[in-house]
DNA sequence: TTGAAAGCGCTAACAT
DNA sequence: ATGTTAGCGCTTTCAA
C-alpha cells in the first residue's frame, strides 16, 4: 500500500503538498511540473488514502451504521435499499446492525457507537431496547436519527404519513360501501401502529360508525403474526365484512389465515394493507394495498442525519409522493346479502 | 470521549499500562491498587477506545465488506442475516455493499476495500462486474469470499450443493409420475444456476428422458423474471406437467403467471422450487420447494474469510443440514388423462 | 512555491 | 512493576 510519504519521497517532495494537491486544496501553489509528477507517480503507485488514519485525523470515518429489526422483512429492506442509496450518493457507507445490536453482549455495537467508528446512527423503533440504547448514542453527541419513532430532543425522527394512510385505506373500504371494518394492527405500543390505529377508527367515526372493541386485534409486521392475528380477529367477529391490515408482510399471512377459515377472498372478505411490496401482486387475488415511499424514509433519513443542521429535535413527514390507494383484487364492493 | 492518556494522566502511570491492562494483557504485573484505580477512573471517564486510532495502529478495522444483488430479495436478506450473526459472534460488524458499488462511479467502496476499511470482503457471484472488481480486491491483498461462485486461486468460494438440490426437486416430480418436466433457470453463466439446470438435465437423463431443447428457460431471481420465464415456457411448451424453478422467489412469481394463463395448481401443473421463504408458505396453493440452509452460507463465508488459514484456494460446500424436499400444495400426482 | 512540525489515540518493543 | 520511545498515515498550521 502506498502511502503519502512514498509518492513524496519520488517526487522529491513533502507529504504535505501531496496530501493537499490530491484533496484538491485551492490554496496550494505547486508548479505545473511537480503537479503533474505528483499526480503521474500516485497512478503508477496505486495510491489509496489510508481510512483509518484520515479517520483518526479528521474524528470522521465516513460510516453510518442502520439498525433495523428484520432485515428479511422486504419492508424493512425497502427501507435499507433507499438509505443505501443515500449514503452512496453522499460518499459515505453503511453498516448493518441487527435487531439485537444494542442489547446486552452487543460490545461490538457499543465501541462503534461511541468509538468514534461511525458518524450517525439511523434506528428503527421498536419501543424500550430502542429507547435505552439511544440514551447513550444521543448522550455521547452521535447524530441520530429514528425512524417512525416519537418525536424527543436528542434526536431527529423521519416519518410517514401513517394515519393518512390507515384514512385511505378505510375510506377506499368505505367507498366500497362496508361498513364492518376491522384492524388488523402492528406491534402495539409503536408510534406508526398507533397512527394507523387512529386512522382507521377516525375515519369509521367521522362516518357515524362507532367500531367495537373486538373488530381489532393488535398483531405484527411478519407473515405469521399477521396469520396468526387474522385466526384471532375472524374467530372472535366472524361477521367483518372487510379488514384494514396495518402492514402489507402480515396482510399475505392474513389472506392465508382468512383462506383456511373458509373465507374466500373478495366475495366474503375484503382486505387492504399499509405499504407495497411486489409480493402483494403475487398473492391470489392481488393485494389491495396503500402504497407510501419507504426507500425516500431511508433516504431521507440519511439526509437528515448528513444536513447542516443538526437532527435532534427535528422532525420530517415524507408527504411526497403520498399515500397512494392500489386496488387490487382483495377489495371489492360489500355484496348486498 | 474520554483516552488512555486521560485516565493514565488521572492514575499517575503511562498510557502503556493502562492499554495494556484494559487489553487484558497477561504479562503485565501492575500492583493491585493501581489496577483498580485505572479499572475505577476508566469506568468512571466511560472510556472506550478510539476504533480509528486502533485500526490504524493494528491496520484491522474489524469490519468486513458484504455486497449482495439485490437487498429486497428474502432469499438475499436471509444470506445477510446469517453473515451479520456470524459477523457478531467474532466481534465483527457487517458494511453493506449495494449491487453497483463495484461499478463504475463506486469510490467509495474502492476506496474501503483498498484503503485498509475493512479486513474482508464477501461478494455474491454474478458474472462480469464481480470478476472485474474482486481481481482488485484480491490483488490488493485483501481476504476476499465469494459466494455461489467458481472457484480460483485469489479467493475462497462457499456454495450450496444446488446440482443436489435440483436433483432432489426433479426426483420428487418423477415419484409423483411426472415426465414431461420443465426447468426455469436462474441467470444463465452462473455457476448455481448452471448447477440447478444440470441438476434437473441429469436427473431425466438417468431415467431415460431426454429433456427437449423447449422444456426450459433462463430467467432470472426475482418476482418479475419469473413471472416472464413462466409465461414464455408455458407459451412455447403448453403441455409441460410440472416445472422446477430454480429459485422461490422467481417460482411465486412463476406461480402467478402460470394462472394468468389459465393454469390451475396442482392440478394442471405441478411446480417446485430451489430455497424455502415463509412467503412460500403464503401462496395459494403453498409452493414446494427443496430447502438448503441459506443463513449458513453467511455464516461460513465469515468463518472462511476470518479463519487462521487464508481463504483464497479455499472451496466449501456446506453439506449440512443437507438439501430438503418441502411438499406442499403446489406438487402433486400426475392426474391421469 | 514549498517545508517542517505537530498531533489525532493507540499499541508494541524495549528499557529500566 | 512501570516508563519511554516510536510510529501507524494523514492533515493543518505556520514558517520560510
Amino acid at each position: 500500500m502506498a502511502t503519502l510519504k512514498d509518492i513524496a519521497e519520488r517526487v522529491g517532495v513533502t507529504p504535505a503538498v501531496v496530501s493537499r494537491l490530491l484533496r484538491k486544496d485551492e490554496t496550494l501553489r505547486v508548479s505545473e511540473e511537480k503537479r503533474q509528477m505528483i499526480l503521474d507517480v500516485a497512478r503508477e503507485l496505486d495510491y489509496t488514502p489510508n481510512l483509518s488514519a484520515r479517520s483518526l485525523r479528521l474524528s470522521r470515518s465516513n460510516l453510518i451504521a442502520m439498525v433495523v429489526h428484520d432485515v428479511v422483512n422486504p419492508v424493512f429492506t425497502e427501507i435499507v435499499a433507499g438509505a443505501q442509496q443515500a449514503a452512496k450518493a453522499y460518499g459515505y457507507s453503511l453498516l448493518l446492525g441487527d435487531a439485537d445490536a444494542l442489547g446486552p453482549g452487543a460490545e461490538r455495537m457499543t465501541n462503534l457507537i461511541r468509538g468514534g467508528g461511525i458518524d450517525g446512527l439511523i434506528l428503527q423503533g421498536a419501543g424500550a431496547a430502542t429507547d435505552l440504547a439511544l440514551k447513550n448514542a444521543a448522550s455521547k453527541h452521535l447524530r441520530t436519527v429514528l425512524l417512525q419513532e416519537r418525536t424527543g430532543p436528542d434526536y431527529g425522527v423521519v416519518r410517514l404519513p401513517d394515519q393518512q394512510a390507515s384514512r385511505l385505506a378505510t375510506e377506499h373500504l368505505l367507498h366500497l360501501g362496508h361498513r364492518a371494518i376491522g384492524h388488523l394492527g402492528t406491534a402495539q405500543g409503536l408510534r406508526l401502529s398507533e397512527q394507523r390505529q387512529w386512522g382507521w377508527q377516525q375515519t369509521l367515526r367521522d362516518v357515524g360508525i362507532e367500531p367495537e372493541d373486538d373488530w381489532q386485534v393488535w398483531a405484527g409486521s411478519d407473515l405469521d403474526s399477521g396469520h396468526l392475528g387474522m385466526t384471532q380477529l375472524l374467530k372472535k367477529t366472524p361477521g367483518l365484512s372487510a379488514v384494514v391490515v396495518s402492514n402489507v408482510v402480515a396482510g399475505i399471512g392474513a389472506m392465508t389465515a382468512a383462506f383456511e377459515l373458509g373465507y374466500a377472498i373478495p366475495r366474503d372478505l375484503s382486505i387492504i394493507a399499509i405499504h407495497d411490496t411486489p409480493f402483494a401482486m403475487h398473492t391470489q387475488p392481488a393485494l389491495s394495498v396503500v402504497k407510501m415511499p419507504l426507500p425516500q424514509l431511508g433516504y431521507q433519513a440519511i439526509e437528515m442525519l448528513l444536513g447542516e443542521v443538526l437532527p435532534s429535535g427535528q422532525e420530517l413527514v415524507i408527504e411526497h409522493p403520498s399515500p397512494q390507494v392500489i386496488s387490487r383484487g382483495s377489495t371489492r364492493p360489500l355484496s348486498p346479502n
